[in-house]
DNA sequence: CTTTTGTATTCTGTATGCAGCATTTTCTGT
DNA sequence: ACAGAAAATGCTGCATACAGAATACAAAAG
């Protein structure tokens, strides 16, 4: 999608209180985005000279940022052959989406428990925002917002270990989602799906919101398959 | 509990068919049994020079391992400062229970529906095994089991994601359970669960196993409770 | 013309070196 | 003797350098 720029590298002192982005985090968030934008795709190689040089950066810190990716299952590391950019199947899309509604379904039961009305009311604002793109049909914004919105309900579970697994999963499937152009009706029908999720969390009702989570999830599943 | 040993090199050829295992692998077991058998508690700093030459290996490789383990959740990055091995509250282990139990539960509804014959007899197997090592007393090689059981049921699921969500949280949490020592009668109550799962396999009882799961894992805070 | 083997190049894996930041120790002034 | 400041030490973060493995290419044999 687009070009490899070099990274910005935050310029010490500036205006901002403190710098507290390690070159690490910079980097790490720097390739992921670059994987899910697609300006990585599945089963390339990651070459440490040319890339580290495109990106300006040496080696050393393109590694460690590599083996983290690794970890976060975004690459795939081959003895001696170095990182590829891990291919995801159909299945395994299936699956990730079986494991995040299951994820989901409890964030929704948490998160009706401890959330805050305020916490309550954010989701809401995000929600209304959302569904203001989706009037003028900013495909773009509007899958931002969904995104933020789904985790902003798991914020709101309380819950450090959910959002772990959740925030990986999402970023697994981001990649695929954001090739997934579902068609005006499958939309409107997401649309009205996370309509019925906002209701359910700010009446607190704990059985609803996990129910419309988990059938929003598997509708997912039907909106994306065929870009699988 | 141990000495901190030089990593033993897998020598190359050997008996071996291959060598398979990089020293980027070798790396990340080895440190991440140290945190888990406890040779790194809580709130130590990782010291690069000196536990890179304590294993024999320079700082660069050690690094990549650190920082593939911070991605896994097991030691924190602090800008400057190094890596410090991860602390757990008693919330953290309790929230990660939740999440386990939740995935446990899923995997126990898919493994009835996937799981070979032969794959819930292997299960079995480790099950009776298991419960050798029970009447034993053999706590060690009983908690071994255990977790192998409760790997073994997630892998019957056929599901990556879930394998490796549940997979990134048994780690994190074997450090905790390790310690957690619980008496006769809690113990046998464990040992009760674990025949009701087998029977609800072999039956290939979803809701059954899936309840038994849950359960299990409810029960499994009360027991380690104390030791956090 | 195809296949095989030897060689050369390229890339990964590991080690080392240097600069900057944090912390600690020491020195100085009151 | 104590507080504060300045220097010194130790460690992390990043870059570079070197060695070994894998691949690609070319030449020679079948």
């Amino acid at each position: 999608m687009n070009e490899i720029t070099p990274l910005e590298r935050r310029a010490d002192g500036g205006p901002g209180p403190i710098r507290r982005t390690a070159l690490h985090d910079t980097l790490v968030s720097h390739l992921r985005d670059m994987i899910i934008e697609g300006d990585l795709s599945p089963g390339t190689r990651l070459h440490e000279g040319q890339l580290g040089e495109q990106l300006g950066v040496s080696r050393t810190p393109l590694r460690e940022a590599i083996k983290y990716l690794a970890s976060e299952g975004l690459v795939e590391l081959v003895p001696s052959r170095g990182a590829v950019v891990k291919r995801f199947s159909a299945k395994d899309v299936h699956d990730m989406l079986t494991v995040l509604q299951t994820l989901e379904e409890l964030a929704g039961k948490l998160a009706c428990e401890a959330a805050s009305d305020a916490g309550i009311a954010e989701v809401r604002a995000l929600h209304d925002e959302m569904v203001r793109r989706y009037k003028v049909g900013d495909r773009l914004q509007y899958y931002k917002l969904n995104q933020q919105i789904h985790s902003a309900i798991v914020q709101l579970a309380e819950n450090a270990a959910l959002a772990d697994m959740h925030g990986v999963l999402q970023t697994r499937l981001k990649r695929i989602r954001f090739i997934g152009h579902e068609g005006p009706e499958k939309w409107a029908a997401a649309v009205a799906e996370h309509d019925e999720m906002i209701v359910a969390l700010e009446a607190r009702d704990k059985a609803k919101l996990s129910e419309v989570l988990g059938r929003h999830l598997m509708n997912a599943w039907e909106r994306v398959r065929a870009s699988v």
